[in-house]
DNA sequence: CGGGACTTTGAAACCCTTCAATGCCAGTGG
DNA sequence: CCACTGGCATTGAAGGGTTTCAAAGTCCCG
C-alpha cells in the first residue's frame, strides 16, 4: 500500500524553514533539524486515506511532495473538500482530540511527513523556538483558511474558478506565476468550490473564450489576463 | 468614540481559560493571569472600527462581550464577512505582520480585550504555559474557519442558513441549546453566508413555515427540529 | 486496443439574484 | 401626541446562473 522509510539527514525536511513571520523584528531563520529526526516519511498512492475523520490525532504531517485534500462526505453522499494542502504546507491540527476530517492523498507518489504529537508538543514546552514555529504554521493555516472562505464567498462560479486558479498560480510558485499546472482534477475543483463539475468546466471554457486564460490539455493553464481573474 | 480602561483583577480576563485540549494527557486548568496585566479593555460602539485592514499587526484581541465581525470589502463594493467573533473568542492573527481584514464591533458596548503581540510572543518565548494556550486558541480559530466552510460549501441557502443557526447555537451556548438569539442582522448574515439578504429572510421564512424553526421577532428563533437543520 | 475515469457540451428545471415595493420599528422633532 | 425619517425586514416578479440529467468526446493505462 506504501513505503515507509525513517528520517535520513540527506533527504532533511522541516516541520518549517522559514523566517518568524508576523513579528515585528525578524529573527534569524529558524531551523529546525532537530524535529526531524522525530520525523517519518511515507509514499501514498492516489486516493488513499493518510488518516480518518474521528481517528484520534496523533500527529501533525507535512506535504513533501503532491498534494493532499481534507474531506468530509455527508449524509446525502456529497463530498466537500475542506482544505488543499500542496507542498511545504502542513495539516493535522485538531482541537478536539480527533481529527475533524479525512485527509487522503490525492495523486500516487505523494510523500508526507508526519511528527508525532506529543513528542513535537512535549518539544515545545521545552524549546520556544519550536513553539514559535509551531504558532507560525498555525498562523499559515488561519490564512490559508482566510483565503478560501474568501473565494467560497465570491457570487459566480466564473468568479470562483477565477479565483481559485490564481491562488493555486500564487500557492504553488513563489513568484506570481503565468502557468499553472492545476494539481486537481475537475471533480476536486468542484467539490473545493462547492459548485458542480459541469460547472466548473463551463466555467474554464467560459474564462478559455473571453481569453482570460488559455487552456494547454486539461491540467496546463496559462494566465493571460490576470487582473480580469482578480474582478471576476 | 470608546472608553477605555486598564485591567484591573476584579474584571479579570484571561486569554484562555480553559483545558489543554487536543493533548492525550489531559493537563491541569490552565489560568494565565500573568497574561491579563498586559491586557487593555476598550468598549466600542455599533460598526466601530477596532482595526482597519492592512494595519500593523500588533495586538491579539479577546471578545469579552459582544459580537465582532472580520470584513472585507471588494472592488466592486460588495462586503464580505470572513469570521464572525463571539464572546471568548480570540482574534487578530496575522501572517505577514498586518492585517488581511478589518475588525468592526457589530454592536454598541462590543467590549474588547487586547494583548500586546510582541509581549504576549515574548512571554511564550520564556512559558511554555503561554505557548501551550497560544496553540490552542489557534486551534480553536482553525477549527472555526473550517466550520464556516462546511457551511458555505453546502448548495441551497436553505441550507446554509440552517447550518448558520445552529452554528450559532452551539457556540453561543454550552449545551445544545433550542433557543438563540441571533446577533447579527440579516444584512451581516448574507454578508457572512454569501447570500443576498433577501434570500436571508425568505429561507427563514421558509423554515419556519416547515415547523423546523420559530421566531420570535426578527432576532429570536427557537429550533424545533434540529434534525432537519442539519440535513438541510 | 479496449475499458474506465475524466472532461466537455446540451437542454430543461430549479434556485438565487436583482430590482422594486411594502411593512415594521425606534428615535426624533414638530 | 403625531408625523416623519432612516434602518432593517419581508414579499413579489423577472431575469439570469447553476444544478441536474443525459450524452458524447477525450485521455490514460493496462
Amino acid at each position: 500500500m506504501y513505503t515507509q522509510s525513517t528520517h535520513t539527514p540527506s533527504t532533511a525536511t522541516r516541520l518549517q524553514d522559514r523566517n518568524w513571520q508576523g513579528s515585528a523584528r525578524p529573527p534569524p531563520e529558524v531551523r529546525l533539524r532537530s524535529l526531524d529526526s522525530f520525523s517519518t516519511t511515507k509514499t501514498y498512492c492516489r486516493n488513499q486515506e493518510i488518516y480518518g475523520q474521528e481517528q484520534p490525532a496523533e500527529a501533525f504531517y507535512k506535504v513533501l511532495s503532491g498534494t493532499v485534500r481534507l474531506c468530509i462526505t455527508r449524509v446525502d453522499g456529497r463530498r466537500q473538500i475542506i482544505d488543499l494542502l500542496l507542498p511545504d504546507d502542513v495539516f493535522g491540527f485538531a482541537s478536539r482530540g480527533e481529527y475533524d476530517y479525512s485527509a487522503e492523498a490525492v495523486e500516487t507518489n505523494t510523500r508526507i511527513a508526519a511528527y508525532p504529537r506529543r513528542r513535537i508538543e512535549a518539544l515545545a514546552e521545552g524549546d520556544p523556538q519550536v513553539a514559535r514555529v509551531l504558532h507560525e504554521i498555525m498562523c499559515r493555516c488561519v490564512s490559508r483558511l482566510q483565503s478560501q472562505l474568501r473565494i467560497l464567498g465570491r457570487i459566480t462560479a466564473r468568479e470562483k474558478v477565477g479565483s481559485f486558479l490564481l491562488e493555486m498560480a500564487d500557492r504553488l510558485s513563489d513568484k506570481p506565476a503565468r502557468k499553472v499546472i492545476l494539481p486537481i482534477s475537475r471533480y476536486d475543483i468542484a467539490d473545493y468550490l462547492a459548485i458542480s463539475v459541469e460547472t466548473v468546466s463551463r466555467s474554464l471554457t467560459d474564462l478559455k473564450q473571453r481569453g482570460v486564460i488559455a487552456l494547454v490539455g486539461t491540467r496546463r493553464v496559462k494566465i493571460i489576463d490576470r487582473h480580469a481573474l482578480e474582478d471576476g
